[in-house]
DNA sequence: TTGATCTCTATTGTATACAATCCAGCATTG
DNA sequence: CAATGCTGGATTGTATACAATAGAGATCAA
């Protein structure tokens, strides 16, 4: 069994080698907390794992490694990263000018049907009220409708890098009492300003939004008052 | 000669694995426009060059890849990624929201050597005018002065991104007559909203800057008016 | 001549063997 | 007993062999 494994292992062969294959299932790992942040991650275990060997375990490593979600030290091997409290501050910091560019670009460039897509997923929203998770999920869409909106592909793309990073924090900001419901109207207020094309009170709505989640969030982590 | 390559092949192999000497040599090659836009790279022509086997060098490129400086089509390799006139647009449009971040972020957290540190490059800058290469390796020294006087790393990182892909563009915006000139008032005005510890106006200047420099690049490249 | 199909070579994807390094545990010594 | 140096096993870094694929050129029929 020489290379047979080469379709074997990975189902959903679409298209794309092994080690495209492995990133995704690492990514994946590492949002939904399987592997947790300080954890040490071997590549013979993930080669097992997978059914794969160690190369395209290496190469889903090195793409982690550029993405920030891993740290790998020569001879030492992966860890997934941690995130400290000043790290944590940073990455709001810079999410809050990215998020704001989105929105106010979405309110230049939307089409309509994205337009349509965000009221779209608010209303989602108001269904799952009650279930962190999901509605995490559900914010996660929305926040990426945004950033599709905004026909940037850097700015998606650093965004979606940024939403990875923030995957490494412990549990969801919607655990706080109330803020589902403060999220929902700040989201509103986001939509509704780039429905107007008012690329302004977009910009400036979101980065608020940003802003009262990395509230709660430093709250939930490290007792902020 | 099974791994004598290992010590022999990388001059400086200060601390780090045969990867990181790879991705250096390749990134500056690069930058250096050796390798260029649209010109397909072969994993055993660099493995040759570099004295190394393919394994480094395979690691090496899809680090670029993630950086978005080489593009790996399954079975078909690597190739210097080429740029439209759109994903300039959209480069610039990004690069002007986090530079502009940053010159906010250095207005508040800068300390003062680094303030200075600012003002050494505009001297130095106007010591080297007439010389087009010169200027534009300075104008990235005083860049990185502000990205790093933001003391965010994440910020700093994805702007040391975008520079590396603004440097896939043929030539420099300082080869337009007049542009040197302009630049340095720029800066000036930048650095000194800065000192002032005006966020504000620092910010403003700073993506004033981006945007005049992104119409010379479009004039340059595509010769808009 | 032209068009399609086929083969064959060049190149990448993967697996694996081996070398280099780190680290935990133990022995040794003061 | 504490500190220090050594040793073996575990793990990563590198090289290389082999499989899979794409693309260019040749072959052949119309």
């Amino acid at each position: 069994m020489t290379t047979d494994t080469f379709k074997q292992a990975a189902p959903e062969n679409q298209g794309t080698s092994l080690g495209e294959f492995v990133l995704g299932r690492l990514r994946d790992s590492i949002r939904a907390r399987r592997y947790q942040p300080g954890q040490r991650i071997r590549e013979a275990e993930v080669a097992q794992w997978l059914g794969v060997s160690r190369t395209p375990v290496r190469e889903a490593f090195r793409r982690l490694q550029a993405d920030g979600l891993l740290v790998l030290t020569p001879w030492r091997g992966a860890q997934v990263a941690e995130l400290g409290r000043q790290q944590v501050v940073e990455l709001y910091a810079l999410r809050q000018a990215l998020e704001g560019t989105a929105a106010g670009l979405a309110a230049e460039h939307a089409s309509e049907a994205e337009v349509d897509l965000l009221f779209d997923h608010i209303e989602q929203d108001q269904a799952a009220q009650g279930e962190p998770n999901r509605l995490a999920e559900i914010n996660r869409r929305f926040h990426e409708a945004v950033y599709g909106a905004a026909h940037n592909r850097y700015l998606l793309e650093a965004l979606n890098g940024l939403d990875d990073s923030l995957a490494l924090l412990k549990s969801t900001t919607y655990e706080v009492p109330g803020r589902a419901e403060a999220a929902r109207q700040e989201h509103i207020g986001i939509a509704e300003a780039i429905r107007r094309r008012d690329s302004e009170a977009a910009e400036q709505a979101a980065r608020a939004h940003i802003s009262t989640a990395e509230k709660a969030r430093l709250k939930l982590l490290f007792g902020d008052d």
